[in-house]
DNA sequence: GTCATTACTAACTAGTTAGTCAACAATCTC
DNA sequence: GAGATTGTTGACTAACTAGTTAGTAATGAC
């Protein structure tokens, strides 16, 4: 219903258009320099839109920031597509959901930064968003029907919390992601080069896996327990 | 107009308790609120000590926060003596080196929390740093002495980079304690919680050994080189 | 004791920064 | 087309914030 008249060119409304100019400035502005690093004059500036605006639309700067919060999340969860996975033997849909997770992650930088952001800020911010919590309940329980089918082929070790291996496969990834710029400088490796990202998806798999397929309390070693 | 007279009381002068009076606070302020959270004004509060002052010792607010880091780093690696395990049999050397790495971060959530900012910032403050890089080499060191030895013997698998054992090792206890926040909302645990802590020390101790003890490539599986 | 150095203080400043005010103008409702 | 609603604007402000200035006084070297 646009083009009306013949060149019109005062100012357009486009309430939508404008929210999300907003939003993915805002994302950019966030994702790179943190809560409190983050001006707000600055993202009124990227996203060519007058300051004001955001304030009419999103009301202060932390309720912008999560609102980010919550595309990112729920972006993340909507690609993420697990619940194909659990009609899968437990074998291959596990090795597939552990390299999903980290394929996720590695396509998904912003959101690994905002997790990490989120986390110095004490997750105040992800505390009072109702839409974000209710995302995790189906991961884990993706997670759960092939821990348990797994285990009653035989084929995973039983006395496996599912929390405790979703952290796990999170972690493995995460770390080497949201840590990559001390790391490669500690040890001397740059962790973005492709080989190396690819490497590491190889490593986590593996170590996920043998895990879970080796028998339970392999090591009737030393007690160890102080 | 002040009580100059009798009581002398006059301002005694002790450089290295201000300056350690300094870096406690800024410490303290850093960690609860980040590089850009922080306040030069509240660290000066808080030590109870004129703002000049830390200017006069640490030149800028970026500086204190190097000095903060670096201090922390070393701390660790002074604390962390795992040349002692170096000497061990293999399987027994590498639990207690996951489980003690495991305990350090545990014991120092300001460290965690200093990785997770500095990695925000690209890390651009460690790298201006010459004294935290060296401090790496003995851990890796002794990895790769445990693992040389384990893989000779023949109780680990072959092919497993220390670099990437290292990752894991410290990313699975990493996760866990940085995400914690977030974590313990959207999971709906209290991570934070001793026997959670506990029992997380245990599964990550097994994850890893899982992996180190498992023989090599034992999925004939699948291609899954996509 | 004198002098240079170093520790320490109080008051100030220039530049930011989140958020507001008051008004104007498309667009929708009827 | 009148009137309410909502999108949009530019100018403004009060509070804050890293860093400075200019000075005083304790201490160490000789």
């Amino acid at each position: 219903m646009e083009l009306n008249v013949a060149v019109p060119s005062k100012i357009t409304r486009n309430p939508e258009a404008s929210r999300a100019k907003i939003l993915d400035a805002a994302r950019i502005e966030f994702v790179s320099n943190g809560l409190n690093g983050a001006r707000v004059d600055r993202i009124a500036e990227q996203s060519r839109v007058n300051k004001n605006l955001i304030y009419h639309y999103f009301g202060s700067k932390d309720e912008l920031y999560l609102a980010v919060l919550e595309r990112i999340y729920t972006d993340l969860r909507t690609k993420q597509q697990d619940e194909d996975l659990r009609g899968l033997p437990p074998v291959e849909g596990m090795k597939r959901l552990v390299s999903s997770t980290f394929d996720h992650f590695v396509a998904t930088p912003d959101l690994i930064r905002l997790m990490s952001i989120e986390n110095i800020h004490y997750a105040q911010h992800l505390k009072s968003s109702s839409v974000i919590k209710p995302l995790y309940r189906g991961l884990l329980d993706t997670i759960q029907i092939l821990l348990k089918r797994g285990q009653t082929e035989g084929v995973f070790r039983a006395n496996v919390d599912a929390v405790d291996l979703y952290m796990s496969i999170s972690g493995l990834a995460y770390f080497f992601l949201s840590n990559q710029h001390t790391l490669s400088w500690l040890l001397d490796r740059d962790l973005a080069a492709r080989r190396r990202v690819l490497k590491r998806r190889q490593h986590v798999v593996e170590m996920v896996l043998s895990y879970l397929t080796q028998n339970s309390p392999a090591e009737a070693d030393g007690a160890d327990t102080e």
